[in-house]
DNA sequence: CCTAACTTAGACCAATCAGTCAATCTCAAC
DNA sequence: GTTGAGATTGACTGATTGGTCTAAGTTAGG
């Protein structure tokens, strides 16, 4: 088939490491010099392999989305009191998100280099925030019928609380010295959901 | 006392022009270029007059947050009931960061910017949002003791959380085409509120 | 073995970045 | 009116940006 040397480098490996890059810096900080690096391959090899810097992004950008929200999805929606497993998510994004030296939610550190000006990435980044906003619709609707939750409470304008205030947190998380904040958004988010 | 001709422009309009830029593309994606053509000034004359690019952008995000944090608290702290007041704010951010073009709050676009690491800006922000989370604790006390919400309630948690929430609207206010997102937040954050 | 396809390293490009400086201009004080 | 401090303009700096391209190296297929 293919002719010549195979790649010296490991393609998903250095999406990963791309990924790392953007997520910290986001898209306009993060150089090409800070990506090479990280990556550890050469300026051709990158344009060969990922076209460009914004399709390099884009990339990454995918591979995070896709890996956080199956996550999500897969603590979420699965065995177990509905609103149990809330919980354990919430407690998981508040020890995540709430130690020094965190980055944040990848999505979340990027709106500000995308506006809604930038049709095409913007057009992404609300894609992959609506699927965060579903899983979380479902699992409160799971969590009604268990009876956990009040059934006057509209499940999928609390999902779109849900998604402001763990957006928020994430970002406040990149700027905080302790998880003081995170844990007592937390705590309220819990009692207020449990107290009907 | 002084000699020589006065300055052509306005120090206080030339901050504001700055401020606008700084809010809408955060620092490092504002450049020079971008700043002087929308403050209308020389580039001598902005290093002359503010120093430099951080500097500038200091005294920017001073002005944003003392104007922003005295709006917030002439809001929340004035007569009448505590919980309605707290309504209206919610429900001018909601309108102010749902229509499109929105910029956000110039705090959280600008916490990817300065991460944990850049010990003397991340410290700024912190104080500014410090003194949000505190205008929300008094006004959260404030509603309890008029009977408003419940007196289970930690007031200091549910500042917290309500600082999360509004940075997380802001923010996702920047890359959404409609207020449906905003909205929906603010009817459960309400809700969740007032039930009781 | 030998060649052609593929990869790699690094020189190179124009554009832009933040920031400086010298020359010019303007006007208030004397 | 003369003078000199302050303001302005625009050319200039070195560094860095994202991106291209040439030359050399490597290895599989015939």
């Amino acid at each position: 088939m293919t002719r010549g040397p195979a790649k010296q480098f490991d393609t998903e490996m250095a999406l990963i490491q791309a990924m790392e890059v953007f997520w910290e810096h986001g898209y306009e900080a993060a150089s090409l010099s800070q990506l090479l690096a990280r990556m550890g391959i050469g300026k051709k090899s990158l344009y060969d392999t990922f076209g460009n810097k914004q399709a390099l992004f884009l990339k990454a950008l995918e591979h995070y989305a896709q890996t956080m929200n199956r996550h999500i999805r897969d603590r979420l929606l699965t065995q177990g009191s509905p609103l149990a497993n809330l919980e354990q998510l919430l407690l998981e994004w508040q020890t995540m998100h709430g130690q020094p030296g965190s980055y944040g939610c990848m999505l979340g550190t990027n709106i500000a280099d995308f506006n809604t000006d930038d049709g095409a990435i913007a057009k992404i980044l609300r894609g992959y925030l609506q699927q965060l906003e579903d899983v979380f619709c479902t699992a409160l609707t799971q969590a009604q019928a268990a009876g956990e939750v009040s059934l006057t409470a509209n499940p999928r304008d609390l999902a779109r609380l849900l998604l402001c205030t763990t957006q928020g947190m994430a970002l406040l998380g990149r700027v905080m010295e302790d998880d003081t904040t995170l844990k007592g958004t937390v705590a309220a988010a819990l009692a207020l959901l449990q107290a009907r």
